[in-house]
DNA sequence: GTCTATAGTAGGATAGAC
DNA sequence: GTCTATCCTACTATAGAC
């Protein structure tokens, strides 16, 4: 039933997510979404979180690979074009913006979020380990802001695929700037340091 | 009534919007939805439309004084916090989740989200003149990875305004990044292109 | 143009048979 | 645990009075 749910999210979107069309979905009857979460929202947040723990597994041995940014966002690309496939991640986005109104799955969905954050939070680290960036960056912030434009794309490629492609183009560029960065030495490092300090005084 | 519409938007979201809720936030009667739009998904993107042209009217001369890339997140974050207390992008976002699985909805939603897509880029092609991003980056995709990754913070910050908080403060360092980049003169410059060239090719 | 009234449909939730 | 049957509510949409 847990399924049944995640396939009515893919194929009717939030709003035309209900007890009813959950249970056709898994091939049961609608009673037993309240016998056995009590409400339509609790099984929505229960479906996310187990897919996600699920999604966030299988991705588990990719991340810990990861040595660069771009290898994250290498990373980070392959994950969007399966899950955009299976149609996952578009779930989370849908819950994500019926959560903003609906208190019962706030929660639910904002810890389930926070998988993935983790898991980006953990490669961040790692990867920026000895980088300018990890002494000034805020390292949880930016994996959060990372996670959140992600849905944001995910968002935007639904109603604008070409839109979105070229989007995450602009990305990739974006992280080659960054890793040039890293790479250009001790004069580059002192410069980076005392500009981002300065700003920080702002 | 296209006021009723964003209201009903801002305090039910996509779910709770109805003709009934609209109307009753319009101070009409219900009929009258289908009497002047036909629909309630028309209205939708009607007000959708009407809202963000006035919004982008209003910041318009803000973004038109923007000079750097700092400056442009600054505006960002001025516009995130005003229209964050308005409850207007919120309505952006929450539109955009339902078009995902509602094709009457996408397309006007699509062309409203140009809306803002359009003023970033123009900013972008000014402020990026002479640098070497400009010559390598894709200027309409960078233009929409920032209005999407604006989107999905403005989603994750209403789950959770904390961590929301953080994420801008990390977008801001990364910022601080990139105009160092510009600014190291030459040499990175000759370094940066040829890395983007080899990255191209990979 | 705006209202009332109403038809028809779909969803949340529960009671009770099996 | 799973089903049928059912109640109540809320929704879309239309017809028709004013």
């Amino acid at each position: 039933m847990l399924d049944g749910a995640l396939d009515a999210l893919r194929d009717h979107g939030v709003t035309g997510t209900s007890a009813r069309t959950i249970a056709a979905a898994a091939g049961v009857n609608q009673a037993l979404v309240f016998y056995h979460y009590g409400s339509v929202d609790e099984l929505v947040g229960a479906a996310c979180r187990q897919a996600t723990e699920q999604r966030v597994a299988h991705y588990s041995d990719r991340f810990a690979a990861v040595t660069s940014l771009r290898e994250l966002l290498q990373v980070g690309r392959e994950l969007h074009a399966s899950e955009l496939a299976q149609g996952n991640v578009s779930v989370l986005a849908q819950t994500l913006a019926a959560a903003q109104s609906n208190a019962r799955l706030a929660e639910p969905i904002r810890a389930t979020f926070q998988l993935w954050t983790t898991e980006i939070e953990a490669v961040l680290r790692r990867v920026l380990a000895g980088s300018p960036i990890a002494e000034v960056a805020d390292v949880p912030g930016l994996a959060q802001a990372i996670s959140s434009a992600f849905v944001g794309l995910e968002l935007f490629e639904g109603i604008d695929p070409d839109g979105g492609r070229r989007a995450m183009e602009a990305i990739d560029q974006l992280a080659v700037l960054v890793e040039v960065m890293d790479e250009l030495g001790p004069l580059a490092t002192r410069v980076l340091r005392s500009r981002i300090k300065k700003a920080g005084k702002r």
